[in-house]
DNA sequence: AGCGAACCGTACCGTACGGTACATAAAGTT
DNA sequence: AACTTTATGTACCGTACGGTACGGTTCGCT
């Protein structure tokens, strides 16, 4: 097992073989996800395989969490900015949720973790959550903050205000994407949708007098 | 093969066999939901099951079915209402819903609808959004007209009205459970996230001049 | 009683998959 | 050049599961 470098991730090699896995797992749902076929694809040995991970578990871990760790942080509260410039900030992190949970590597990811999120291991779930999704949020959460200091905004507990706000962006899409339904969302729409939430947000939490 | 009461489901026995099945579900996951198990919990042969339900996919629609026809009719809208009553069919609809989505059952239909979205398999998806989501929705969405009708709300869009309070309600609780993740909601918070989700609602669709 | 349908329990088959062992080859180290 | 490390590819093992076959039993019908 490698012991060193593991914070980054892991040997370039082994990324590479990550990336080949995550592409069969995208296109064929976890079932297509056999140890032979990730070996078969990748150009490399079941062997390697269970020496670099340990077991497919441990795998399936490696996997979620490299694509994890590729989240883009969003641009970072400025210290000073208009209402206009929070309330475009906020449409594009609503754009950009709606764009990320449709697609189809998201989609992949999280069907995997709530497959497994029966099974006793907490593991997967957690690593999305804690990687993923709780990142975000405390970036937004954060540009919240700042928007209610600012006095733009009016809400005395900003996680509340942001748990709000990602109902208002995400609805019913979510699930009904990891169900299988079509996301009727064109690009067109999406943006549209993205603005009519933020208006409401801004709606609930304005401070305008 | 049953070829008769088609429509409302199955047979008693076939009903006991798919409630004992759903058990098997909730408790050990799609895993632990093979053939031999059903049987030997429902105290039925394999050939049975093969018979009845034709093979596993069929079994675990069979499942699905059966559940999604069980959801409890809302209180249907009433022909005149004030304000207020309104106000509190929307909080009764929200604390449901609530429940419903964080009850073990819930989360493992929805588990393994999620699990067979990957593969082509629509089947499973389909089922829980038409005769599960869709059915509750045109429910509310009906409410929401008629609240609308009545000068109470102002929606031009019932539908997209609707997608906004389930937003509201849900946030990413649902996920975030679906994921593993613990729901802090207890039975007490639910009530007052009902409640301020349907404050929420009303503070942008009410009409209140 | 006799008959047929439905059903149970068990045994069985084929296959697919996770995991391991081994034989071999490339590449770096001394 | 000999040795170690690392990796590939193939073959293999045990097991678990979906699906089927079959003998035996119950039950309803005539």
């Amino acid at each position: 097992m490698p012991t060193e470098q593991e914070q980054t991730g892991f040997t370039d090699r082994q990324r590479a073989v990550l990336d080949k896995a995550l592409e069969l797992l995208v296109e064929g749902g976890e079932k297509a996800l056999t140890t032979a076929a990730i070996a078969r694809a990748a150009g490399c040995s079941k062997e390697s395989l269970y020496k670099w991970f340990g077991d497919r578990d441990g795998l399936l871990a490696a996997i979620v969490s490299r694509q994890a760790s590729k989240v883009i942080p969003g641009a970072d509260p400025a210290t000073n900015m208009s209402a206009e410039q929070l309330r475009t900030a906020l449409e594009e992190f609503a754009k950009s949720l709606l764009e990320t949970i449709s697609g189809d590597v998201s989609l992949a990811l999280n069907r995997l973790a709530i497959g497994q999120a029966s099974k006793s291991e907490t593991g997967l779930g957690a690593i999305l959550e804690k990687s993923g999704r709780a990142r975000i949020g405390r970036q937004t959460t954060a540009l919240l903050e700042k928007g209610s200091a600012l006095g733009y905004l009016r809400c005395e507990d900003p996680q509340e205000a942001y748990s709000t706000l990602y109902g208002l962006v995400v609805r019913d899409q979510h699930i009904r994407m990891l169900l299988g339904g079509t996301a009727q969302t064109s690009a067109k729409d999406l943006e549209l949708a993205a603005k009519t939430a933020v208006k409401q947000f801004i709606q609930l939490y304005g401070a305008e007098n």
